[in-house]
DNA sequence: CTGCATCCCCTCAGATACTG
DNA sequence: CAGTATCTGAGGGGATGCAG
């Protein structure tokens, strides 16, 4: 059809925007990045990250394996006990995203009083 | 109620969580990184974005100009001429997005091929 | 303990039509 | 050109109950 001699981010197509969506998971991102510390436990996840459903949990888990940035270990204990860890690709993502933790870490107040400032604007105009 | 040292990313209430959100969302990267190339007006990004609609384009402008990440400026031409442009805030956080753009496209093919495997093995569970 | 299946609500986003 | 207003469907995500 065309031949693209680099990916548009832009064209609805790319794949680099499936990527994309997938950081922007709501919960992928911090289950990265608790995994990376340590491997966890399904439970323990679920009672770190405060407000994930379990139904939400098991979802994102089982596409951040799909994708291969995190491993699932099941022991055959009873009752069974699955360890969740990072993978090396996992790792390399999770670095990218620090970057991304440490400027909202770093500008969220300057951030906030945009915010501020645009919405003080904007009531000042309804009166 | 508790006096948490460091801000818990975790946490439902983390306002750190907000910055990831807004990342995540799907058109506000792309428009952050193509207005940082040059100013654009509406109907020019409108273009350069595949599959966005009208509405999505103005409200995540909108929003994108509340957060303070990018400039709205209007030229009073007939008609109207409105341009958008990044600002200082918005430029340091395309920096951390290049990063996670780099990476899709370094491992694009990695995580393709992990996903492949993936669903090889369940559907050969499920023959 | 670690999940899957179901129900159900409610938001988000697309289509369409209209305005300054 | 640069938007706003309204309607509507699709689906994301929570709650609950059951299973291995």
């Amino acid at each position: 059809m065309k031949a693209a001699t680099k990916p548009n981010a832009y064209a609805a197509n790319c794949p680099t925007r499936q990527i994309l969506d997938r950081v922007g998971d709501k919960w992928a991102v911090l289950i990265l990045l608790l995994v990376r510390d340590e491997p966890m436990r399904f439970n323990a996840l679920r009672r770190a990250i405060e407000g994930i459903s379990q139904k939400m949990l098991s979802q994102v888990l089982k596409s951040l394996e799909r994708d291969g940035l995190i491993r699932r270990r099941v022991i055959a204990t009873v009752p069974v006990t699955v360890e969740y860890s990072i993978t090396p690709l996992g790792a390399t993502l999770s670095t990218a995203v620090d970057a991304l933790r440490d400027w909202a870490e770093s500008n969220l107040k300057e951030v906030l009083s945009a915010q501020r400032r645009y919405d003080a604007q904007r009531n000042s105009m309804a009166a």
